[in-house]
DNA sequence: CAAAATAAGTCCATATAGTGGACATCGTTT
DNA sequence: AAACGATGTCCACTATATGGACTTATTTTG
């Protein structure tokens, strides 16, 4: 999440030639993270670590490219109509989200909790979506766009657990600094710990880490070649999770995880995959 | 969609600053409109206008920050899991694709033709989504990421047709030049045409200006403020939309037009919970 | 209601960062 | 096995983005 300038930089955005558009593109990712909300100019210039100059220029760009958009009243900035574009078309090739929506909604109804979607990329787990149930307490520690090492938080320990022992050790290492400084409450050993507990039990389990009071389960996504494709997890107050209840959900999460899987083998509009290819040539 | 090098350069990206953004996002737009097809990079050079390592250097600063993939064995671009990241979060904003896939399937298992759902974007209509029927004779003239100046298509006409008039006006000149030089059956003169008539049927007709032989019609996504969000259109071939049947899927456009601009009332992102829990049963 | 503080937005001299012609490499076609 | 077409790489040059200093707008405070 740093993007100091300068001979410090820490994140190793060190190929050379693109500088601008590395910069750029990690401001679209930090509105993004606040969806819905928007985000200050200064807070912009904070969480990056860049110059109000430059953090403004960018934004212009991606404003006048269509990709952000400013609300005129508040200033705040919002995701704009084109990443709204780009993202309806990735949908073909990554088409989790819609396929898991009704998932999301019987989990939230029948637990009456909250339920998350949550998506590997590199190193970190991405919640996609987050879906409310009825019950009135509700945490919101984790919201649409947040992005939080693996491992950290019930659907992300999922993913974790779900991957090769030596491909999550290996995320594991990679992420040993961004934990230390800062996640307290996950000690890379601990993590390793929790990593193989929810391997044995085929589900994760986050007793308030992250947030004290805050628990959630979860499980992945598995596809038929045995790829985990992201996690479905529920967040709930303490009272809420102890263990009967907990095993209810967690069967009700395998439940939806099968259905899950089941649908994303068959992406739903796509038509065979050589009529396509072929289709190409007729473009000039 | 030109995007000449040097003092030549015809759009006018001219706002200082940022060159290299605009071109990496011009090509980020020129993969998404390949969707689910892939790019070459030869492809990206001759469309974009700039040269081969511009190109490339863009490309692999994109694929680092995951708005892109290339696809190892043919080397395709694609789009990447940040586009689809991004688009997902941006959908609290923008949700009308997917409030629209059910019309979307309604339309084509009913018409047993291709139905689309087209937004505006600017000067331009965008095809974001495209259902097929069952009927077996289909055409590929439009697909989804696909832009042309509002007005060139039925659904595109739709729309244009649903703004202020002399909103409508103030686009036309805008693309006039684009029009006279890509669009050569659609000179400016026979948009105003077409634009009246749609506008006094309130349903759009092109019967095959774009490929001869691939007829549409379509209507306009209007919310109770007036505003037009987008428009649903069914394509065919020609012998499908003769007068009858052409009123019959007016008909059924307009009734799924109509439910789409209901659904889009309550936004999925309010925090009210009634409405949260009412929107849970849309699961099919 | 001034005055101070905080935020957004602008300017322009400077050097750093991106550019593209030329070259290297890989895979396919004849 | 030689020619072609495509992707990918290098590096000298200068066009380009940068950010310190400044202005303007909006909110908070004494």
């Amino acid at each position: 999440m740093t993007m100091r300038r300068g001979k410090t930089d820490v994140s190793k955005d060190d190929a050379p030639g693109t500088q601008s558009l590395d910069r750029a593109l990690g401001l679209l990712r930090l509105v993004a993270t606040r969806a819905g909300r928007g985000i200050r100019l200064s807070e912009l210039v904070q969480q990056s670590g860049l110059t109000k100059p430059t953090v403004h220029r960018l934004l212009q760009a991606l404003e006048r490219q269509g990709f952000l958009a400013q609300d005129g009243v508040t200033k705040l900035y919002h995701l704009g109509p084109e990443s709204f574009v780009i993202g309806t078309l990735a949908h073909e090739r990554y088409g989790i989200h819609r396929a898991a929506l009704p998932s999301l909604s019987r989990l939230a109804t029948a637990s009456e909790d909250t339920a998350f979607l949550t998506v590997r990329r590199d190193w970190y787990g991405i919640c996609l979506h987050r879906q409310e149930g009825a019950f009135p307490i509700r945490s919101y520690v984790l919201q649409a766009g947040d992005r939080h090492p693996l491992g950290v938080g019930a659907g992300s320990l999922a993913i974790l657990a779900a991957l090769p022992p030596a491909e999550a050790e290996a995320i594991i290492q990679h992420n040993t600094p961004d934990l230390l400084a800062r996640y307290p409450g996950f000690p890379p050993e601990r993590l390793r710990e929790q990593t193989a507990l929810a391997r044995a039990n085929v589900y994760a389990f986050n007793p308030g880490q992250l947030y004290a009071g805050s628990w959630a389960v979860g499980v992945a996504v598995v596809n038929r070649a045995g790829q985990c494709e992201g996690a479905l997890s529920i967040a709930a107050i303490d009272q809420r999770l102890q263990p009967a209840r907990c095993a209810q959900l967690v069967a009700l999460l395998h439940s939806e995880a099968e259905r899950l899987a089941e649908r994303l083998e068959r992406p739903a509009g796509a038509t065979n995959i050589a009529a396509r290819a072929r289709q190409n040539s007729m473009n000039h």
